[in-house]
DNA sequence: GCAAGGTC
């Protein structure tokens, strides 16, 4: 009898897509008790030495199969302090609900020579990777296991990765079991104490949790942040000098260098030296050709910020939508990092497929007569998954609202994506006025290319300027003095939380539109819609009690010298940091876990002691006079 | 009743 070997996907549809190509496209599907998503696909591959000709079983998991929490007579809120859930046992079980996909692996493993992990090369995948090991093993000791390399589901990529298994990254799966137990006991014991704390403080906390996690504060912190420096922010005033001149029927305006200064006398001094110049001379002319950079494949973290910018709908929402066109098989894997395509994808063939749609059909068909670019690469990839792109079109009749938007924006990006930049003659001209330099600015659009089709982007000719030479002088028809005053900052939107986020190694892209869900569903922040229409925009503003939590955290470590407060970013960053460490193989786990928990407890212990300046700051704003 | 990370 052949020898068979186990192979193991994160998901589904990997599961599929790899045994489609392994097996030529024939193979036996059974489903999986106990699970409707999980299916075991049989078939037979040739993996050349030592391996040879073998039968398969491919499978999945769905995700993580293991969670970890504490001991059961640790898991009450009052069964010991909060504080000693630092040091409180846990242990790591299978969740119920996936208790019939780890058996299904256990007894796959029971006939099987060897074990492929196919789980995505990321480091949660590598952690995955071990969860699957251990129920293969628990199995089947003896079965040797192996990890498929492979960064996308193209063919040739899937059958190298058969032949040339390589080793789970032992590190890799270790930074995460650090990060798993940190978040546990990090989370749960700030959450317990402030909940149980702050709960006595007003009625209205009475049935809350209030939670802490090192991701939800950083985001809460960046909303409070920026509603304090628009509460806080003082009007001034600013004074600038604006020069126009009418020529051939236009007239252009010229823009100061020195944009605006806070002194009205020295703005006129310097505008009354200009007045008896009398003439301007022209200093430069320059005519150069101007692009506009069609834009790069597309993330996670992008759709997430041009799906609230331009499609109305939160970033869980979009993702959402995303997520049900993915499983409906419209568009690829919506959560990636990757901002560039592999060279094995056929794009040309991608772009074939929009040929039947009324709107951007026409615009496919002449890419591929002749105007298809290669897209631009950015410097991401998460070795794991492709850019988000359309994978088949679909008749928009076939979707409900919010997924037509979201498909239409996925296929256009894709298509602009593999589109020339767009390409006008943009004019400067610089004066000088007195002692004062001014320019003014022309643009025109000569070739629109990628904007046909990518209508989120707006690029426009601006008024044309008249002629002007260098060296030539004029009489300036107005040279005035302007006053404004510098504008406070909007609240914060969720494309700019996102970026935030993101900028700050919050969260990760799957989890991003989760953490803000999570903010709000605690009552820590609102949803303000502003404006109307097309200028409608959302904006997050803490409640009382989200300020509260962030006025009180930031009181408690004011005067300590190396405290960071909970709802600013570093904590998390260093434990990000950490995690690299072990990656790298520079430090263990359990260094990793002492350090990290030695840094919060003490933390925690401060907010233990000083526990009244989060009650003060909560009564403040909570409790009525 | 707590976290964050996978995925459905």
């Amino acid at each position: 009898m052949a020898r068979k070997i186990l192979c193991v996907a994160e998901k589904p549809a990997i599961a599929r897509a790899v045994a489609t190509h392994m097996s030529g496209g024939s193979f036996q599907t059974h489903s999986v008790r106990g699970n409707q998503y999980v299916k075991n696909y049989e078939f037979e591959f040739n993996f050349g030495a030592p391996w040879g000709s073998c039968s398969v079983t491919m499978t999945s998991v769905i995700g993580h199969l293991t969670g970890l929490d504490f001991e059961r007579q640790y898991r009450g809120w009052q069964s010991c302090p909060p504080g000693a859930l630092f040091e409180a046992p846990v242990k790591e079980e299978v969740d119920e609900k996936k208790m019939p996909i780890a058996e299904n692996i256990r007894n796959q493993a029971r006939y099987s020579k060897a074990l492929f992990i196919w789980t995505d090369c990321d480091r949660e995948g590598e952690h995955i990777g071990t969860e699957v090991r251990t129920q293969a093993m628990s199995g089947n000791a003896r079965i040797e296991v192996r990890r498929a390399k492979f960064s996308n589901t193209e063919r040739a990529h899937v059958l190298r990765a058969a032949r040339e298994p390589i080793t789970l990254d032992e590190f890799q799966a270790n930074a995460v079991a650090a990060r798993i137990e940190l978040d546990l006991r990090i989370g749960a014991a700030f959450t317990r104490l402030q909940t149980l704390q702050l709960q006595q403080v007003a009625e209205i906390l009475k049935e809350k949790v209030i939670s802490y996690g090192s991701c939800q504060f950083p985001t809460l912190g960046f909303v409070v942040d920026r509603y304090l420096r628009v509460q806080n922010f003082k009007p001034e005033t600013f004074w600038g000098i604006k020069v126009m001149l009418q020529r051939e029927g236009i007239k252009v305006n010229f823009l100061w260098r020195r944009v605006h200064l806070f002194d009205r006398a020295a703005v006129t001094m310097m505008l009354e030296r200009c007045l008896s110049a009398k003439q301007a001379k022209v200093t430069k002319v320059n005519q150069k050709p101007k692009s506009k950079w069609r834009p790069l494949p597309l993330t996670t973290v992008d759709l997430q910020m041009m799906g609230s910018r331009y499609l109305r709908m939160d970033s869980q929402k979009v993702m959402k939508v995303a997520e049900a066109l993915y499983t409906k098989g419209f568009i690829s894997y919506p959560r990636t990092e990757t901002d560039q395509f592999d060279k094995a994808i056929d794009l040309k063939k991608l772009v074939e497929k929009q040929y039947p749609d009324g709107r951007w059909g026409q615009y496919a068909r002449e890419l591929l007569d002749g105007k298809f670019r290669t897209p631009r690469s950015g410097r991401h990839n998460d070795q794991a998954h492709p850019p988000i792109h359309p994978v088949s079109w679909v008749n928009p009749s076939q979707l409900n609202s919010d997924e037509k938007k979201v498909y239409e924006f996925v296929a256009r990006r894709f298509l602009a994506c593999c589109s020339e930049d767009a390409k006008g003659q943009g004019t400067d001209i610089e004066i000088q006025y007195g002692e004062e330099m001014f320019h003014a600015s022309g643009l025109i659009v000569l070739e629109r290319n990628y904007l046909d089709v990518y209508v989120y982007d707006k690029w426009e000719s601006s008024q044309n300027l008249p002629n002007f030479e260098k060296g030539e002088r004029f009489e300036p028809t107005e040279a005035n003095i302007f006053e404004g005053k510098t504008t406070a900052p909007g609240y914060l939107t969720e494309p700019e939380l996102i970026g935030l986020m993101d900028a700050n190694g919050i969260g990760t892209d799957a989890t991003m539109a989760e953490h803000i869900a999570k903010i709000k569903e605690r009552e820590y922040v609102v949803v303000n819609e502003r404006g109307s229409g097309r200028s409608k925009v959302s904006e997050l503003i803490p409640t009382k009690l989200g300020t509260a939590l962030v006025e009180g955290y930031d009181n408690v470590v004011a005067d300590l010298p190396n405290s960071i407060s909970l709802s600013k970013p570093f904590l998390r960053k260093e434990m990000e940091l950490r995690m690299l460490e072990i990656c790298a193989g520079s430090k263990t786990r359990q260094e990793v876990v002492q350090q990290s928990l030695d840094m919060y407890r003490e933390v925690f212990i401060h907010t233990q002691r000083r526990i009244a300046m989060l009650k003060t700051a909560c009564r403040k704003y909570l409790v009525p006079e």
